[in-house]
Formats: structure tokens, sequence, C-alpha cells
DNA sequence: AAAGTTATGTCAGTGACTGACATCAACAAA
DNA sequence: TTTGTTGATGTCAGTCACTGACATAACTTT
């Protein structure tokens, strides 16, 4: 016999997500999601930073596999290494986590104190992208512009993937707005 | 005689801004802050929605200034129309306000939450960029592309120009940013 | 068997924020 | 002049996020 069931994070995040969706963030309280997993509100908190932070997990790996992504592509000027970097972690988004990732979304873009949140773990993405690039010998400013280029290409992309009715893969998504984007750097007429 | 003090919502902006600086923003409380301005703590809530909100006021103005600035521009591509609106509300940051910004973005690059309001407002602004740029018929995702990179540019422009030893006005900063954004997105090699 | 480790519970406390109601000078209408 | 009416404030009680300190019990190590 155990003294504790296992797996306490996962399950606190998953109660968190449910209850959050049924009657939103605010109108749930820390305690109501820990006793509904047999826990305190006191344990909860030892599992995540705050009640919002329960939303946010698995971002740590989504980032280390951009950073890998990039150290380990083909060299290129700082565009295509961010391409690479966009292609190879598209992967993680396969149609299976679609669904749920619309369901967070969904809870997120409901709430400002959590679109606060999810604002800074990708200012933290981009901080992590262009140290990756100055590590590929890109000097700033172009490093830090290469970056904000392409978490702002990716969350424009994941909007899209998310909306309904779109079919296409978060890779084809990222294709063509990519594209679009050298589009409009391109079609500048300056002197 | 009056009754009250007249401007409490500046003698409150003022005093925060000042206790934060000396403190911390988590070593105070609000009850502090209202406290010395001769205000009591439901007074400051009744001024901003939050402890983390005094700190951002006047946000509107340059919000509008950028959306004008896009809604005059003379015709053109959609780099044009944001470089023509970086340049235009680059006038709101004087060298008088060089050193009130030093101090604000120290207590705010300090404090997560901080950080965290700040990307919601810049946020805001590439929104309402995007709209200004769908009401000069630009559709998205270019206009949503356009406005994000707007940001990005006024942002990492605005970082360095708030850097100790850095003497170029913020339209210069700008300036050159732009032209490396262009070498980036140019020097691509793309079939 | 003794000692240490670990995930949890308990409890008391602080501080952000809210709703309800009272106050009271200033101003307006009767 | 008297009588509302308004608007910024005060007071007070309450909820909830979050924290520190300490206790507990099961499992592990020595």
């Amino acid at each position: 016999m155990v003294r504790w069931e296992p797996g306490a994070t996962d399950r606190l995040r998953v109660a968190a997500l449910e209850l959050y969706v049924e009657q939103g963030f605010e109108q749930t309280t820390v305690g109501e999601i820990a006793k509904s997993v047999g826990l305190t509100e006191r344990t909860f908190f030892r599992h995540f930073a705050d009640k919002k932070e329960v939303l946010f997990g698995g971002e740590e790996q989504l980032q280390q596999a951009f950073v890998t992504a990039i150290a380990d592509a083909p060299a290129g000027p700082p565009l295509e290494l961010i391409t690479t970097a966009l292609t190879e972690t598209a992967q993680y988004f396969g149609p299976e986590r679609r669904t749920w990732s619309r369901q967070r979304q969904q809870v997120i873009q409901a709430n400002q104190s959590l679109k606060e949140r999810e604002l800074l773990k990708l200012a933290g993405l981009a901080t992590a992208l262009a140290d990756a690039l100055r590590e590929r010998d890109i000097e700033d400013p172009a490093a830090t512009l290469a970056a904000e280029t392409c978490v702002t290409v990716f969350a424009v992309a994941f909007g899209q993937w998310i909306t309904d009715g779109e079919t296409r893969s978060l890779a084809e998504v990222e294709r063509d707005i990519l594209t679009e984007f050298r589009t409009l750097a391109l079609e500048t007429a300056e002197p």
C-alpha cells in the first residue's frame, strides 16, 4: 500500500484545466483544485509557483527543442536558421494535440493575467533563441531581431493553426506565414 | 476650502514609483503608498485597477499617436507605414524623459509580474497597430506581421535608448534597428 | 534498529483586492 | 434659502492567493 497516490503534479494539472474550462479561471479556487484530487491547497503550491503556472508545463521542452534545432542547423543567414528551427519544432504539434491546444488557449485568452503569463513565456523563448543565435556567431541586434521574428511567426502561425476550420499542419502554416513575412520585408521600396 | 487635495491619481503615481524604487515593488504595500499621500488603500484601488497598473499610465496616448501616424501616413507598403509611425512617435521620448524612463524600466525589469504587464501593454499596442494597418487596406496576415515587427523594433530600440552610455535619440536608434532588420530579411538566400 | 529523506498536512499570518454602506463638501434645482 | 444630488473619499468586513514554521508518517539508507 502506498503512502500517496503518485503523479500528483499531473493530476493537479488535469484537474485544474478541467475546472478552469468548466467554471472559469477566476471562479476556481486553488483549494478547490487541490481538494478535487485529494490534496490540500498548501500542496498545490509545492508543485506550482502560482495558480497560473499549472497551465504552463512542458515549455522548457519546446524551448529546448528550438535551441537545439538552431545549434544543429546547417550554416546560413539568421532567417534560414529560424526557418529550420520552426520546421523542426512543428512536429511537437501533431493533429492529436490540436483539440487540447484549442481548449487551453481558450482558457488563456479569456483571462488577462493568463495572457500576461503566456507573453512572458514567449518572451523567455525569444531570449533563449537570441542566445542560441549568438552561439552561432550572429551579433546583436540581428540575433535579437531574428529571435523576436521567429517567435512572432510561431505565435501567428499557432494562432492560425488553432483556428476553427484550419486543416493544414502547423509546419505548413508556418511556411506560409514565413513567405508572407519575406514578401513584407521585400516589397519595401527604400533608397 | 477644498474637500480633497486635487490630482490624487498623479500623486499616487509619483509616490508609488518613488517607493518602488526605494524599497522594491514587492516590499511596498498599497496601504503604504496611499498613506504617503494622505489617502487610504481603498481609494488607491479606485484610481488603479491593481498595484502594477500605477506604473503604466499614458500608454493610451502613445498608442493613439502610433495609430494616427499610420492613418495619416502617405500611401506605401506596410514597412514604410510603420517606419513613418516609428519616426513620428519617437518625438514623445525626448532627452528629458530618458532618466525617468531608465528609472521606471529598472523597476519593471526587477519584477516578473511587472514584466508580464509590460508585455501585455506591448501586445495591446500591436493589436491596435494591426487594426490601423487593416484600415489602410493591408490584409492579414501581413497586417499582424507588420504590427508585431513594428513593436519589436520599437522595443529593441527603446531598450538600447535606455542603455547607459547611449547618446543617440530614439529616432536615430530606431532607424538603425530598422536598417538592421531589412538586412536580416534580405540576406536570406531562398529558392 | 536508528537515522535520514520526502511528500504531505496543519495552522497562522500577510497582503491584494472587492462589495456595501456612510460621509460630507460642493453644486444645482426648487 | 432650503433641499436634493453628486462625487471622491473613508470604514469595515470579507475572500483568496500565497508563505513560513512545524508536525507526521512511510519509505530508504546506514
